[in-house]
DNA sequence: CCTCAGGGCTCTC
DNA sequence: GAGAGCCCTGAG
């Protein structure tokens, strides 16, 4: 468990004597696509139907804004993960001199505990796509189909529930301009809708089977399957593999071109059950970096 | 203007 | 099991 304290203020909380809390690193480390950095590098989102605003004032010490003390214990300690301990997490990783290097760079992250089904959709959107595209397209669904909340004179929308989507037409998904994702978001939809999909019983199977079930879906395969588990069902051994994460484990570990299959089961023997944190600390590496092959 | 790649997946061979 | 094609767009 992290040790931090907490004061309420004026429509919000002070967090102090927190470790291991960078927003930026947080909100930019891939795991999710409609935080809105501001110019006085705060992050404002939504989750769990609450618009907040989250501020670093220096390493120690966090202000989140629009938000109480009742749900930061509530909603805020799961949704940042604020009760796993990552300075054990990164002394373990920490063994490995490019670990080292990666979690110095990162130190901040954290892996949000995001919803399921926002996850399911936001990752399918997310292949063979760049990132503004995906948060426009994530953007267009839900200013379309989600709830507005009001914050700071600003309107924001809540990631719409899938029933609303159930009686969607292919047509109205399309409105998002996933192009050949969209029939992808709407087997989603339909498979979620029918029961073929569950994500709630999938979150409590053992990984391999639950890689299996998502990817009964068309629009998942390995890599997306592996992003839903680690960002939103906790299964931190999960190691998805993208195009920088391939790159970072190739050029710092094996040192040659390999197949996907090699770097999973690199990962695997590597960092065991904490490949997911390996891998969010060398991805946001790799891409602040740009590694190039 | 054209070309390419971008947090892959599906389909076909 | 390898490779082309896929929607769409910004960068070069």
């Amino acid at each position: 468990m992290e040790k931090f304290s907490i004061k309420e203020i004026q429509n919000g909380i002070v967090i102090e004597n927190i470790e291991n809390f960078e927003a930026r690193h947080i909100f930019e480390c891939g795991q999710c696509f409609r935080w809105i950095r501001e110019n006085d590098g705060s992050y404002t989102g939504i989750a769990f139907g609450k618009v907040i605003n989250v501020l670093n004032i220096d390493c120690n010490k966090v202000i989140i804004n629009n938000t109480n003390i009742e749900d930061f214990y509530n909603i805020w300690v799961h949704y940042f993960d604020l009760s796993r301990d990552y300075r054990a997490i990164k002394i373990l990783l920490s063994q490995d001199e490019v670990m080292r290097n990666a979690i110095e760079f990162g130190h901040g992250i954290r892996i949000l505990n995001q919803s399921p089904w926002e996850i399911l959709i936001s990752f399918i959107v997310s292949a063979n796509n760049s990132i503004p595209l995906i948060s426009r397209s994530l953007n267009i669904l839900c200013e379309k189909y989600g709830d507005p909340v009001a914050y700071n004179g600003k309107t924001y929308f809540t990631f719409p529930k899938p029933e609303r989507l159930f009686n969607l037409d292919i047509l109205d998904i399309a409105i998002c301009r996933a192009g050949f994702r969209c029939k992808y978001i709407f087997d989603a939809v339909q498979k979620v809708r029918c029961g073929d999909i569950d994500l709630s019983s999938i979150s409590k199977l053992p990984i391999d089977k639950a890689r299996e079930e998502l990817m009964k879906v068309n629009g998942v395969g390995p890599k997306v399957a592996d992003c839903i588990m680690l960002f939103s069902m906790q299964k931190h051994e999960a190691y998805p593999v993208d195009v920088w994460v391939k790159r970072v484990t190739e050029y710092y570990f094996l040192g040659k071109d390999v197949k996907m299959k090699e770097i999973q089961s690199f990962a695997n023997e590597k960092f065991g059950e904490l490949a997911g944190f390996a891998q969010q600390y060398l991805f946001y590496f790799a891409r602040e970096m740009k590694i190039k092959p």
